[in-house]
DNA sequence: GCCTACTATTGGATCGATCCAGTCCGTACC
DNA sequence: GGTACGGACTGGATCGATCCAATAGTAGGC
């Protein structure tokens, strides 16, 4: 490809190209942008010099110009310690190599844990960064509002729960779906007391996703009374609350809101001698590396993350192109990936 | 703090505040970067209307005039669905943080898996970053080879395996020491026959993390004749590797190379009705959340990745100052989490 | 009072790209 | 032959910071 060459030798400009190939500045500029502007020959010669130099545009001057800097703000939280849902690693894995195609890079950032706004305005005042994708929605959003009010482009992952009328371009999976999933394949395999195990109420995405769970029951005319369990995002918590389920001996369906809690269950359930798939029926959510790894392997609804991230990279495209976005809001499905945590004959 | 401003308006820059203060432009840029040099009660003048007009320093600008980005460039691979080392999540999360202190950058790039070279040299040359973080040595390192050659600074998680006199500045976590941890561990709470789970001979890092396996036995004076047992890294591979070793009712005790094969010694125990921690001591590495949630929690080896962030960071500012490296290479101590896979009155 | 030494501050040039307002030239038209 | 037109290309100005050399101002020494 291009010789390698040490930074400490000067590297090629535009004006060295210019120079090289006989054409002024202007003409190699318009030969990386605006190629259909120049006659075939005298780009084939500029094209040529530019591979021979090994030149690639400086991308402070280009941006210093154009104000637009091709990065892409994400401020990056880690996953709690003892929860399993990792799974931004995926997601943003497939973020950076969408942006990738249209020259765009992501920038992580990190701010006062305290204040979801922190780090946010800083960059955008430095123009480091051309536009913003926020990805932790389910605190509400004040990121979008902070950034709305400053007119900076941004996309997020999860729609704005607290204020449908926004009209800010989102990206998000269907919850409820997931939990209908999670259920329906549990009614299958012949549970007929399926409990749901969530999130604290406060918790928009957790209410979403038990709707889901509802809505299978009621469409098989199931009851519910009793089976709906809030509890806290821990394996311990969830321990707990299976053990108080399962009591009876009559409940042998679990529908959870997130692998940590359907981990708790399978801790439950090895405690008291039960064997998941075989007797009792697990469904978590997210289908993370926990769900994959556990024994005997956790069913659990499958989030398309990818899907999520390309989605994401072309409404910011759109945004930044400034062209008025037709469909800023796309609501994607979660699949059930099946392991023996549901299996009967397991 | 600063007064919300749209973007569509027009951005203060360093003349606008020269202008406000009443002074030169270079005066205002000395306010920033060398304020000793500014008479107190100008400085304090400069600083007022920097906050009054909420006055950011333009990046591209900044960058264009002293070839300096601010930003440090990390390529960036997801873990293989499947295994549980998603446990970078940590390590970025504290390199993010510990970069900012600095006013750095982490600038997230891809390239093709199958070339561990692609995308570095085109960040480099046009200037986007100033230097880079490498982490997957394990396959050897032949992008210290190419940053070298053109003279970019980089700072490798993980040593040079295959050229130990190579002097880059890097940081590692002592492997041996891990491996040894796990098996005095194991030996402590009464296993006497305790053998090794882990990866292929091609593995430096496995290899290493083995021999310390070998020195606690040695230590203890403990047999390790076909205990030693190397599998690759997925839970199914270690699950009946690990039903053979117990074929014969004598080992008790598996240090394992990762969280992964550990995850799958437990699968082969809840096969045959043996429990982790009672009658079975089971350690793994990597302290990743399936081991933090899997039943009934895993010992493991962990690795103090928030440390080897700082480190490298530190290493880092170190190469970007220009200063000699006193000490270019770390060698951090993991340390063992106990739960109760290796609890005998579990 | 004059020179030196040093501190505080200034203004022009510069980094490398793009924007903008042209210039040049060949062709078509009346 | 003169004019209009449009495609191909050019050169100065510009983005917003920092570098550099130079200039006021201030204190000290003899």
């Amino acid at each position: 490809m291009s010789p390698i060459r040490r930074l400490t030798d000067a590297q090629p400009t535009l004006a060295t190209v210019a120079e090289r190939a006989g054409v002024s500045r202007q003409t190699v500029s318009n030969a990386l942008n605006n190629p259909e502007l120049l006659r075939e020959d005298t780009l084939a010669r500029v094209q040529e010099v530019i591979a021979e130099l090994g030149y690639t545009p400086n991308r402070a001057a280009r941006q210093l110009r154009t104000r637009s800097s091709h990065m892409i703000g994400l401020r990056f939280e880690p996953a709690p310690e003892g929860t399993s849902n990792a799974l931004m690693d995926r997601f943003v894995h497939t973020l950076v190599e969408a942006t990738a195609k249209t020259g765009h890079h992501i920038v992580l950032f990190s701010g006062d844990p305290d204040d979801p706004l922190d780090g946010y305005d800083e960059l955008l005042r430095a123009t480091a960064v051309d536009a913003f994708v926020i990805t932790d929605t389910y605190a509400g959003t004040p990121q979008a509002d902070l950034l709305h009010g400053v007119g900076a482009p941004f996309v997020t992952f999860g729609r704005p729960w607290e204020d449908p009328s926004a009209r800010h371009p989102w990206v998000d999976v269907d919850g409820a779906r997931g939990g209908e999933l999670a259920t329906e394949h549990l009614i299958e395999v012949g549970h007929t007391r399926v409990a749901w195990l969530g999130w604290e109420r406060e918790s928009r995405i957790g209410e979403d996703r038990r709707t889901g769970w509802r809505r299978a029951l009621d469409a098989a005319g199931l009851d519910a009374t009793g089976l709906g369990v809030r509890t806290t995002d821990n394996v311990d918590a969830a321990r707990m609350a299976a053990h108080e389920l399962l009591e009876d001996g009559r409940t042998t369906g679990f529908a959870c809101v997130s692998d940590t809690i359907a981990l708790g269950v399978l801790h439950a359930l090895a405690e008291r001698g039960l064997r998941p798939g075989a007797d009792i029926g697990v469904v978590g959510f997210d289908d993370s590396l926990g769900a994959q790894v556990t024994w005997p392997g956790l069913t659990s609804v499958r989030q398309p993350l990818e899907q999520v991230a390309i989605e994401i990279v072309d409404l910011v495209n759109t945004v930044l192109s400034l062209k008025a976005v037709a469909n800023p809001a796309r609501m994607l499905e979660p699949t059930l990936v099946v392991r023996r945590s549901t299996l009967r004959d397991g």
